[in-house]
DNA sequence: GTTATTCGGACATTTAATATCCGAATTAGG
DNA sequence: CCTAATTCGGATATTAAATGTCCGAATAAC
């Protein structure tokens, strides 16, 4: 029950881009360095968000990554999904076919009301999520930041994201 | 992201308890063994249910579990918060304070949007496991069972509530 | 008081999350 | 066109957590 830190990394590494220039994106290494984390284990969200369709990756000398759709296309959900997986959280392990008493397979067609009652849970989860988009989290963060803070950043971005080819 | 299985065997093994006539209770050795799982692993469950009030515990010959208080005062979210934790799924880091641009810590007094976004979703996940109890699941696995089935269960019951102490 | 029985918490084992490394692919530049 | 620099990608260690097991403390029957 508890969400990995993975998806607090991707959510933020992800919201950075939403400030990105039209085909331009940010390296890895860059968005590591930012949030101070480990280099290699943001990437490793990274890579998991492109093979989602989330983000976009270029290789080779001024590469990076960019987001693949508009913000407003990407849920928070979408990021969640792509780090933990789309399984269920509760995972039903079919005991009522065990034991003295144990059902025989036919008669379990129909899930029971336990399963049903956190299969609703994950969906009311789910859609909580899915209403929250990356244009929400950036509009908000401008909003609510020092415009000190917001020049920072700028300045740090224009460091990062010049170098860039805008080629796909 | 995912639930421990022991919340599924806690739950079955408290929905079991609701069936018991007043004053009795079943020890962790069989309701381990009616449901096909490991005995000392299902006591450990049982003792996590003991802590949070929601099972009452008697020890010594003829000793056993019963439930604590009434089946519908028990909810799905009791049992899980027992078994899990209380804690939020999603754990923030505070990297916001981190990197180059990282904010002083007074500037993090309000919680982000992320973090909050994060938040609604599991309050949401909370109620809806909140408003399914014990009795409901008990009633509707009446309704839903063959009744050739219950009165396996009810011989099953009767074979291993026996011999109990009424004092608790 | 003794003994059989049961729960309770302390102790291993296995699995998943966390963190790291090096090769494959691409581009810039000569 | 070829080379070298650079960056992503998947395969590989390490650590934390979930899973599973064990034996002592406590209680009740006799
Ligand atoms: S009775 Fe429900 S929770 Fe239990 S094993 Fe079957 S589907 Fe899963
Ligand atoms: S900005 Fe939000 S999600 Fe990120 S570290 Fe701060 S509170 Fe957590």
């Amino acid at each position: 029950m508890q969400i990995s830190k993975g998806v607090e990394w991707a959510v933020h590494a992800a919201s950075m881009m939403v400030a990105l220039p039209e085909g331009r994106g940010l390296k890895a290494a860059a968005l590591a360095h930012y949030h101070g984390v480990p280099t290699a284990y943001m990437a490793k969200q990274l890579q998991a968000l492109s093979k989602a369709g989330i983000v976009q990756s270029s290789r080779g000398a001024h590469g990076g990554y960019r987001l693949a759709k508009p913000a407003t296309d990407i849920s928070l959900w979408d990021i969640t999904a792509a780090i933990e997986g789309h399984g269920p959280a509760f995972r039903c392990t079919e005991i009522r076919q065990n034991g003295p008493c144990g059902l025989k397979r036919k008669d379990c067609r129909s899930p029971c009301q336990i399963a049903a009652a956190f299969s609703s849970a994950e969906r009311a989860f789910r859609d909580s999520l899915k209403a929250v988009t990356l244009a929400d989290i950036g509009l908000q963060f401008v909003r609510d930041s020092e415009p000190e803070h917001l020049s920072d950043i700028m300045h740090w971005l224009e460091s990062e994201v010049m170098p860039l080819s805008d080629t796909p």
